[in-house]
DNA sequence: ATTCATGCAAAGCTTTTGCATACAC
DNA sequence: GTGTATGCAAAAGCTTTGCATGAAT
């Protein structure tokens, strides 16, 4: 990870930490750690996962699904379909849809400007309210095309 | 649903259903039940629902889930997230993608020709090989939205 | 007759919950 | 000091597995 990239990583937790204060929540010591942690991941990540690495810390199972549980709630993290079982990815920076390597595991963020105006115009023609819409593509990135091409 | 839309189902039910004979696998009542109704479900649903669809037929949760993998495995059904829970999605040529009304559950079918279209320019710019894509709305339909203008 | 598929029940996982204790405010 | 957050452990879900029985070939 580059310099840039870590120090981006810590205004990102930094950001989420005042927001969670912002709101009333308590700034503990574990939601910290787990935020921290959290943003750090470049890409998507399991609870048990998280759970496991914040162990050694002192972080409980419940208190880190409990802090995942309420960083989704406030659209931080947004819970995904990971190879047979459920998994988070860190939604920063406005809405934005997923390519997921089934191979590396790596999230790939999207910015699907021209597929979201397609999705308001099918909503406008069906006449239904579309609140919320979640699109995930699975597949491999070039990176693991290139390592396994016969894959 | 039109007697169309049952005898496409049915169809593909069958074409199913021959496949797995080609495969050598034996052609049970209880697997014929399954397979029938996965390939007459409009939208997505989770093993657990069907299970409970199908126990009063006397077909039990393990058969349930060991077809389900069966049918995964061979690309029939594809497994995806769905609402905090795992799900299934039949794979079909007639892919499509689903509104899902949070008011009365109905799940609308939706042909995303344009969307299907834009979602390939964005891999093929990012080099990335998409082998899967789910694509889900969830808000309110027509018919909720005139009898509850006001949710 | 053989072999595969089924149902039941138990085991394995993941996730949530209840409750006493500890900490942030 | 008050009330929220935590950790533990138990409970609750979901999914898989072992094994004896039953059915398809």
């Amino acid at each position: 990870m580059t310099a840039q990239r870590r120090s981006a990583n810590r205004s990102r937790a930094d950001e989420i930490l005042r927001r969670l204060g912002d709101d009333g929540l308590r700034l503990t010591g574990q939601r910290e750690t787990v935020v921290r942690s959290v943003a750090a991941k470049a890409g998507a990540f399991n609870p048990e996962g998280l759970v496991d690495e914040l162990r050694p810390g002192g972080i409980g199972r419940a208190t880190v699904y409990r802090t995942l549980e309420l960083l989704e709630k406030r659209g931080i993290l947004s819970r995904i379909h990971l190879d047979g079982c459920h998994g988070y990815t860190v939604c920063d920076e406005g809405h934005h849809h997923h390519l997921i390597c089934r191979t590396c595991g790596r999230v790939l963020p999207v910015d699907a400007a021209r597929i979201e105006e397609a999705i308001r115009d099918l909503a406008d023609a069906l006449n239904f309210q579309v609140d919320t819409h979640t699109l995930e593509f699975s597949g491999q990135c070039a990176d693991c095309l290139a390592k396994a091409p016969a894959a």
